[in-house]
DNA sequence: TGGAAAATTTGCGCTTGCTCAAACTGGCGC
DNA sequence: GCGCCAGTTTGAGCAAGCGCAAATTTTCCA
């Protein structure tokens, strides 16, 4: 296996002040993959033995209920640990990871967590501070899913993923992976039927323009007045 | 400030196979305190300076929204470690603690956390499998929301704490705190006429017996297929 | 270039559960 | 022992958004 060169990490913002020989020890044990556009990382339920980081692209990490219902968790970012359920003490994945676009990973096997723990303890670090941080999110998440109308949530929901995965263009800032109304939905809990309706009023009004898999948000300081609004104002 | 004895925590299961010392440890820079039904133990949003283990009673742990929405967010039961910020990486406290009912809690401050981690790392393994519990229960949570009909979280939301806080009475389990439909409301993310409508249903059925502040569930099998039905089966 | 498949749009009827309103009840404090 | 208050029950009306169905549009690939 070739040896993974430490600018590969270097620059990331998790790692940012970690010397030379402690980022070589990150590596070590590490190797890399690619994976497809809509390929699995790894799936719901399945014996959790590795644990992952993404390098580029996009992952989208989903859940499906017993009676086959889908929800995405979250979507993964460049930079981002995901698939760390040992850090959670979880013996499998409670979720599958999908690559939204053309991905490259580094991976681990759970047998390099205490080795890297003890060496790097920075690693260890943020790996916690990545599921604090979650559940921070998760619990945001019901907040709004008990508290906010359809509308609003999707307004929310857009405007993360803008801030979080945006590419500015020439009109606006563009959600920059494929993103469909199925998956609004299946983040903001809804249907594709409701987002599509929602976006084409969005539209009508300048607020967005979207079409196939793609969303690109015109007028941001509208859609946050769209999510901060409150029903009887 | 008298010296806290380690059976205080030697019969929890969180610190079962601790040493002696490794308890006292743990019990050196604690102190213990007692919280009055409704009382606050800690606020939210407020500086986080300390953390904290239930040892006996029931916490409730409350977020409120910006527009003055209340959700529960869990329950504290006893031997739980709650208000740990400081293994999130966070400054603040997320949400409000409050007594359910008269309450003795161990307190730390903050600056015991690193020397607690280097003496005893069972400790901080704690802490942070608690934190990964909770990251899947919230997402349970997410997925209850979007998937389930009211009626089926209220029953499942039942037996959860029925599981984790029941006493056996008579003619069924009871939960052994005072919660009322208000509570379940903030739960399952409905009202409290919801609430009272369905047990009352119920009630009627010989599912459960409830009253102001109780509810004792006296056929839980018949909750479970509640739980778990679907609409079109 | 011509399908075929995937994604989106749109209409319509209907159900769930919310809102608002009012009455009721069980306990607790005085 | 009585009155008050928090908590609960119940009714009626209504609206958000879902389910279903069908038409369109876009893209991919043979």
């Amino acid at each position: 296996m070739a040896r993974l060169d430490r600018t590969l990490i270097a620059s990331l913002p998790a790692f940012a002040g970690l010397s030379g020989p402690e980022l070589d020890a990150i590596l070590e044990g590490a190797r890399s993959a690619r994976h497809a556009r809509d390929s699995e990382i790894f799936s719901q339920d399945e014996e959790a033995d590795r644990f992952f980081l993404l390098l580029s692209g996009h992952i989208r990490v989903v859940r499906t209920s017993a009676h086959g219902h889908q929800v995405i968790a979250r979507y993964i970012n460049e930079g981002e640990l995901f698939g760390i359920a040992i850090a959670m003490g979880r013996t499998t994945y409670p979720a599958s990871a999908v690559a939204a676009v053309d991905c490259v990973v580094l991976t681990w096997p759970n047998s390099a967590w205490p080795d890297l723990q003890a060496k790097v303890p920075a690693f260890g670090a943020v790996a916690y501070q990545t599921i604090g941080a979650r559940l921070q999110d998760t619990q945001a998440r019901v907040m709004e899913m008990t508290t906010e109308q359809v509308e609003q949530r999707i307004a929310r929901t857009i405007l993360r993923l803008v801030r979080q995965s945006g590419r500015k263009v020439t009109d606006g800032v563009e959600i920059d992976f494929p993103i469909s109304r199925q998956d609004i939905a299946e983040m903001t809990g809804t249907t594709l039927h409701t987002v599509s309706r929602v976006l084409s009023a969005w539209e009508g009004d300048g607020i967005v323009r979207s079409g196939r898999r793609k969303v690109t948000v015109t007028d941001p300081h509208r859609l946050m007045l769209i999510a901060e609004s409150r029903k009887g104002d």
